[in-house]
DNA sequence: CCGGCGATGTAATAAGATAACGCCATGACC
DNA sequence: GGTCATGGCGTTATCTTATTACATCGCCGG
């Protein structure tokens, strides 16, 4: 375990956020949302959405999977969070961060989902929004193409306000 | 091997296109900018670039690998094709497509790199854009957000004109 | 000539993801 | 209550993608 100044394991440790509440939060809204749709938050579905929110940085499933089966006391197998993760992103609780092959919780499930993502290299964060004048541009020039999008991606590495302020 | 009707293995096959110069001119432009800036196309890195332009789908390390192996008649080691794609990265000769964890030739090698690109699902090709609006909107929500960018990925997922045409 | 550095070779392994198969719990229906 | 279909989950094996560590080669400047 490295030491790691924006952790946020702990609770009221990024920004002085209750992160505990975030949690509690993505777990009442997926209820919710799931109950809306018919949709079955198991257990196990749920436990892995916990851990995917563990903190707002992209996890990867391998990371989960060891916190899974800590939890559980026994070894689970890949397959078990891939399966999981999967019916998260399908239902628009977990986004899925691409130029890392890592997962993040959607911070606004139910709406809509265009999937960008402003990603920190330095402290590994990454912030979900959602600007309608990328989701424009992006659907001006498909069209322009003629070409129909079915998922658009938007991944901008850089460097967060915070960690700028730290290394001048 | 299946069989693929959008393949652009063969000489003018895409299009009507001729994508042996395609190819030549890929590999001008990057004799070009190389020796312009000092850096050294070695053989290998020629060669790599060579196979990844050997279509306009984005094609994984493993598949050049084979392609590699297969031309020197011996086995390649991946370390070799990652250390060449790397190098190709670097340089803006060759992008990464995040999404598919793949790599494709850079239509623009030299000008100014968003990597912004319309992936096909049905066909596989992959089509580099450079929208200014997309660029321009990316870049002011990051400014709205203090987030300073390094590397923007745009990647849209659908479908291109052809392949809707043929399943309408 | 030779020291150093960048490029390549070799081997091993980590990390990420999926395929194939089967059991079991749940809930609809009779 | 019994029965059946479905979906969720467990197990095992395997595949793809990527990296780490270390050795060697070859070019170029001094």
């Amino acid at each position: 375990m490295t030491a790691d100044p924006h952790s946020t394991a702990g609770p009221a440790s990024r920004h002085g956020h209750d992160h505990a509440h975030c949690i509690a939060d993505a777990l009442t809204r997926a209820d919710a949302l799931c109950a809306e749709r018919g949709a079955r938050l198991t257990a196990l579905r749920r436990q892995v959405l916990e851990l995917v929110w563990n903190s707002h940085k992209p996890r990867g499933a391998y990371a989960i999977l060891e916190d899974l089966s800590q939890r559980e006391g026994k070894a689970t197998a890949p397959l078990t969070v891939y399966r999981a993760l999967e019916f998260l992103v399908e239902h628009g609780l977990v986004h899925r961060i691409e130029s890392l092959n890592a997962y993040i919780g959607c911070a606004a499930p139910g709406a809509v989902h265009s999937g960008q993502f402003l990603v920190c290299e330095t402290c590994g964060n990454a912030v979900e929004i959602d600007d309608p004048r990328i989701r424009a541009a992006i659907g001006t020039i498909a069209a322009e193409h003629g070409f129909q999008v079915s998922r658009p991606t938007v991944e901008v590495r850089g460097t967060c306000t915070d960690c700028q302020e730290k290394t001048p």
